[in-house]
Order: C-alpha cells, then structure tokens, then sequence
DNA sequence: ATGTCGCCTCATAGGCGA
C-alpha cells in the first residue's frame, strides 16, 4: 500500500501537476494540504480513479484525501478547541488504517498569539495521538507538519534559527509524538541521510542550490512501523513550472 | 529587510499568509 503526501500551495493553481503525478507515481491514498479555497475538483479525481474527501475554507489551509479505497471519514476537526475553524484536520478510516491528514499551523512570527496556537494544536494532537494507541486501529499521521525535527533537516541550521519551524517548543512536541511510539517513516529508514528535504522556499533559486527544509512527515504506530517498507521523496515535481514549494512524500506499507 | 507565490478585495494594487 501506497500512501503519499503534498501540500500543493493552492490545488486550484496546481491541478494539472496533481493529476499528472497520479498517473505516474499511483499511490493508494493521496493527502493533500493547502487546497487554499472552498472550490475542490472531487471530479477530476473521480475520473482518474480516486474518491475524495475534502474539509475547505476560503482563501487559506485546506487538506483532502484521495483514495482508491472507500474512504470511512472520522472527524474534520481537531479535538480540543471548539473555536477553532482552520481547515488542518481530516480523520478517517482506509483498508482498516487510521489514516489522518494534517496541516499543522506554521506558528510564524514566534512569540505571536500564531505561535501559541501552533503549540497548543501540537498539544491537541499529541493528546489524541496517545489516545489512538489504546485501540487496535493502526495509524498513520501525514502532512505538513511545519516542525523541523532535527539540524539534519535542514540545510542551514542558523537560517532557520529565529523561525517557528526550527523553536525548541515545536522540536520538543514533534519529539513527544515520537516518545508516545510513534516511526518517523522516512528518518527510520534513511538515519544519516541529509539534504533530504520537502520544501524550498520560491526565493532565491532555494530549489536550485537544494537550500531547504524537511517538514513534511509521515508518523506510524507501533504495529504499523512493523509494516513500513520504504519512505522517499519525490523531488520532480518541485523542478516543474510553476511549481508548489513542496514536493510529495511517499510511505509503502506491506 | 529582502526575496516569491497565491488568494482576496472597500479590486487592476496592496494586504495577508506562507
């Protein structure tokens, strides 16, 4: 099983890149992030094969998820905080995985009440990511993320020194997720591998020089990590015209 | 501070978020 993840920084602007690199790579389960719009193309996805489930806002945010496989949707919002309308969170249940797509808040500027949210969302996560292992569903969290895990992952550690991404309190959460249990799928497999990265920002030729930061995540549970078979990502699609700044991870599961 | 995108509007330029 074959799942992926993309933010595709509007998927208005970004359709003809989404259903091209279907075709080719065909995983089982797409998520993305970032649709940026109330507008979602289920059709589009519908003749290429995939069902979809979308949870949309005007203007920002945004996650959906494609599937090949009936897709049973669990919850579009984050537990937590009934005052919270960003559209980050989609639930839901495929071929017997939890599988959870999310966009978590990029947290900039640090200090900001967007800070304070971005950390109390990793909370609210954190809180539900414990709860799931009481049950017997395996599961897979995917998306962006917005944590820079370790040094390795990214380029330039003082470049990113000031940013939300890269703060002790975002690391320090991320972490936990892992101390509950959970596999980085991607840094589980590739230990040492730097340079290894899912965004560039758009300025100064970022892509080009390979000046980026790995952000973009796949977490498994226990018994799930037992079944991980490979993790990579796809840098094509970032070299494109008019490319998103981020470029599709891949998780195979047996 | 800046760079570049994409979305939206008290819209064709500027603000916001990333």
């Amino acid at each position: 099983m074959k799942v992926a993840s993309w933010n595709v920084n509007s998927v208005r602007a970004r359709l003809e890149h989404v259903a091209a690199w279907l075709e080719t790579c065909k995983p089982d389960v797409l998520l993305l992030q970032e649709l940026k719009g109330t507008e979602f193309p289920s059709e589009t996805f519908k003749e290429l094969g995939y069902q979809s489930v979308a949870v949309t806002q005007k203007s920002y945010n945004g996650v959906a998820i494609l599937s090949r496989h009936p897709i049973e949707t669990v919850s579009t919002a984050l537990a937590g905080d009934l005052a919270d309308s960003h559209a980050r969170y989609l639930e839901s249940i495929i071929l017997g995985i939890r599988v959870v797509n999310i966009y978590l808040p990029n947290g900039n500027p640090v200090g900001s009440e967007k800070f304070s949210y971005k950390l109390a969302w990793m909370d609210r996560l954190n809180a539900k990511m414990s709860a799931w292992l009481e049950d017997e569903v395996p599961v897979l969290i995917g998306g962006d993320f917005n944590v820079i895990p370790e040094d390795i992952d990214c380029h330039k550690p003082a470049s990113w020194i000031r940013d939300a991404l890269f703060q002790p309190e975002s690391r320090a959460r991320y972490r936990a997720m892992l101390s509950l249990g959970y596999t980085d799928a991607f840094r589980s497999l590739h230990p040492e591998a730097d340079g290894q990265f899912t965004f560039w920002d758009y300025f100064r030729q970022a892509f080009e020089h390979n000046r980026g930061i790995r952000i973009d995540h796949f977490l498994l549970s226990p018994q799930l990590a037992k079944r991980l078979a490979g993790c990579e990502i796809d840098k094509g699609p970032r070299g494109q015209e008019r490319p998103s700044d981020h470029t599709p991870i891949i998780v195979e599961l047996n």
